[in-house]
DNA sequence: AAATTTCTTAAGATTATCTTAAGGCGGCAT
DNA sequence: ATGCCGCCTTAAGATAATCTTAAGAAATTT
């Protein structure tokens, strides 16, 4: 999977300029021109690394590096106007990985992208490609790694089971899973028998916590006779 | 299976072009000269990759990009003219996975399809050849992943068992199935009895759905004393 | 060890689906 | 032409899948 790279930048031709070169190199990228989206993405979407433009209308680049690192330790780009001088240092030292001023070349850009990446990669996973950690689904976001889950911003708590369930109908969203096939991806092949119901009322449990009725469900609807989906 | 690919240019002559360059290497070519008929193959085909030219007469290539990802998640390789200014790039924004500037050289194009795929494929499914999991026929559609079903663009709901019928019937178009056989394919050999009409009761039930009569059927035809077949 | 949470089982209720069977209709052959 | 046999149609009873509850077992936390 490629990596996801968060660009952030109000003038919008500067971001828009970074994706392309970006994307070129088939990168997943993930454009704000704000603080408050970019910090949306930052908990939804799966983040790979940052790139900060300083100067943004609502919450300052600086600011939004902190917050990354409260919960994130993908690296942070900071992107400065030439005449930011002073703060820049300050920059680095709220955890910024490393900055660029403007204006600047997109393609030292990117190969300061590459850089960090190559650093990041070597201690997070050995292979090149990433798993998933995190989905997102209208408005439904699971994350892997902290099993945590939420539905319109507001978390529901889900117990270990109803999260791998959810987690199953997810990551295969758009197609049927079967009740056994749920069974064997939660529980593990050796396990299933196939009187048992308990998926079943999982499923229920998990309806119940997201608020889907079973007749009219928004999100995890039963397919009669194969299964269950989450519609794509 | 080979890969199937989706190829949309409204100068013909530029699609026939790449679609004797795809074929040459064993692709199945989908080809489209306008934006609605390009939709149409994606909801009806089995489409790995799709290769869009930006300005069509219709809908435009960056809108089917984005269509496309509503749905699916095969690579899409934009063309663009080399004087379509630069913030037609930025389409790339809208999901495209790498871009090719008219004119191209064909043998470029083609080692880039054939780099996405192997992005794709390497994600999605570790064997090569994938199973059919679309069948169209004339407006008829069926999708086993979702098991969903729809005839010209309206959805018909069936049943576990008429959808297993159909699905017989519809993979082996052309040839006439008999009751047993079909009986056999759907319940599994050693539930079959001979007198027992219950096939038949589906097939009504699916003609109804289809609003198919069984006098002049468009698609479910009675082959006297053999069986039943859909017209190739 | 007690308390709490989570999981599994089982049974009854509900609903969708399948099968059976019987009567009707129409091709096909004698 | 007429009778047979295979197909069509229908509806009701049988079956099977799912939903819902609740209670006890297992696991986890305090």
């Amino acid at each position: 999977m490629a990596a996801g790279i968060l660009v952030v930048d109000d003038e919008q031709s500067i971001a828009d300029l970074i994706e392309v070169y970006l994307k070129n190199e088939n990168y997943d990228v993930y454009k704000s021109y704000n603080g408050l989206d970019a910090l949306k993405h930052v908990e939804t979407q799966n983040i790979d690394l940052a790139i900060l433009d300083v100067m943004l209308p609502d919450i300052d680049g600086f600011s939004i590096c902190q917050k990354i690192r409260e919960k994130h330790n993908f690296p942070v780009i900071m992107l400065t106007a030439k005449d930011e001088e002073i703060d820049k240092i300050t920059g680095l030292t709220l955890g910024a990985d490393d900055y660029v001023t403007k204006p600047f070349q997109p393609l030292e850009l990117v190969a300061r992208v590459k850089a960090q990446l190559r650093r990041y990669t070597r201690y997070n996973s050995s292979e090149i490609s990433r798993e998933e950690k995190l989905i997102t689904i209208a408005g439904l976001v699971l994350n892997k790694d902290t099993h945590e889950c939420t539905l319109n911003e507001k978390p529901l708590s889900l117990t270990p089971t109803e999260f791998s369930i959810l987690w199953v109908l997810a990551s295969n969203r758009g197609r049927v899973v079967s009740s056994e096939e749920l069974f064997r991806e939660v529980w593990g092949d050796k396990y299933y028998t196939n009187s048992n119901n308990t998926v079943m009322v999982h499923i229920r449990h998990l309806r119940e916590k997201m608020n889907d009725n079973a007749e009219h469900p928004k999100y995890i609807k039963t397919v009669w006779g194969v299964g269950y989906k989450i519609e794509k």
